[in-house]
DNA sequence: ATGTCAGCACCCTGCTGA
């Protein structure tokens, strides 16, 4: 079973990519995130696409931002939308969806941005994450937890440690809130299968950061046990981030063995291995 | 050099969010 997971910053504008991608990669899960789509016009605009491709889809979303969706052609069940006891900004937002595909629960999740350390989307944030946590810790064994986690986990996840300090996505606090929610029995399946290598899933659409493969791994597929011992293989689609009209983030692709083993190996922890040296390259600034 | 998108309100440029 092939399980993937997209932030693909407004489905109505990747539709040219989605589509043909559905098609290359034949992923039976898909966990979709920013659709940026209320749920009527989701299903207008790409109901009988999908459908006409064998999947299922259970979606939540808004009209204007966020956004998140799981597409399935091996099952699609028990359905949750939202977190459960979790907080909004004010309001609830559409950042999370669950289902069971194939006995695995899944969830497809788009975590608060934070924007600035120590304001009140970073304590949301924050208190989201938690929330996530007790979600899942409360949820089956088999678990897969896939979207944009807008944190990078160490600093061999970003081009240069120095050009995100201070900022969002790398602070201890919300590492540690990643670590939490790992702390569950959590793998993080695309590290462990690429240690030490310089694997992004986010590139800045300004100042050629792509070309210049500028960017950080946020978009993480974290499984449990019974899921981390069926991976065959865990990569990132860097070519669906090439080309015209790409999203911003490159889908995230995990296949499962269909028969169960429970035993992951030896698991080597990643080194830092930047090949930007450290001071020398910058973040695009905000205008 | 600053470098981009997307959505929206308001009117076609400028704001927010990322």
């Amino acid at each position: 079973m092939r399980i993937a997971s997209w932030n693909v910053n407004s489905v109505k504008q990747r539709m040219p990519r989605l589509l043909p991608w559905l098609d290359q990669r034949q992923p039976d899960v898909v966990c979709l995130q920013e659709t940026k789509l209320a749920d009527g016009a989701f299903t207008e605009l790409l109901g009988e696409s999908l459908d006409a491709r064998g999947y299922e889809v259970a979606v939540y979303g808004e009209a204007r931002w966020n956004g998140v969706a799981i597409l399935s052609r091996a099952g699609l069940d028990d359905v949750v939308t939202g977190i459960a006891n979790g907080p909004g900004f004010p309001h609830p937002e559409a950042r999370a969806i669950a289902a069971t595909c194939g006995g695995i629960r899944v969830h497809s999740v788009y975590v608060p941005n934070g924007r600035i350390p120590d304001s009140d989307h970073y304590r949301y944030k924050l208190t989201w994450l938690a929330a996530l946590r007790d979600v899942v810790g409360a949820g089956p064994e088999a678990v897969i937890v896939c979207g944009d986690l807008n944190i990078a986990p160490t600093d061999a996840d970003v081009f240069d440690p120095l050009a995100y300090a201070g900022q969002t996505h790398v602070t201890p606090p919300e590492r540690a809130a990643l670590a939490e929610l790992q702390a569950l029995g959590l793998r993080d399946v695309v590290r462990d299968r690429w240690p030490g290598e310089r694997v992004f899933t986010y590139w800045d659409y300004r100042a050629g950061m792509f070309h210049k493969d500028l960017g950080m791994r946020i978009d993480l597929a974290l499984a449990s046990a019974p899921v981390a011992g069926r991976v065959r293989a865990a990569w990132i689609d860097r070519h669906a981030r090439k080309g015209t009209g790409p999203s911003d983030h490159a889908p995230v692709i995990v296949d499962l063995d269909e028969a169960p083993d429970g035993d992951i190996g030896p698991v080597v922890p990643p080194p830092s291995a930047p090949s930007v040296r450290p001071g020398t390259a910058k973040l695009p600034q905000s205008p």
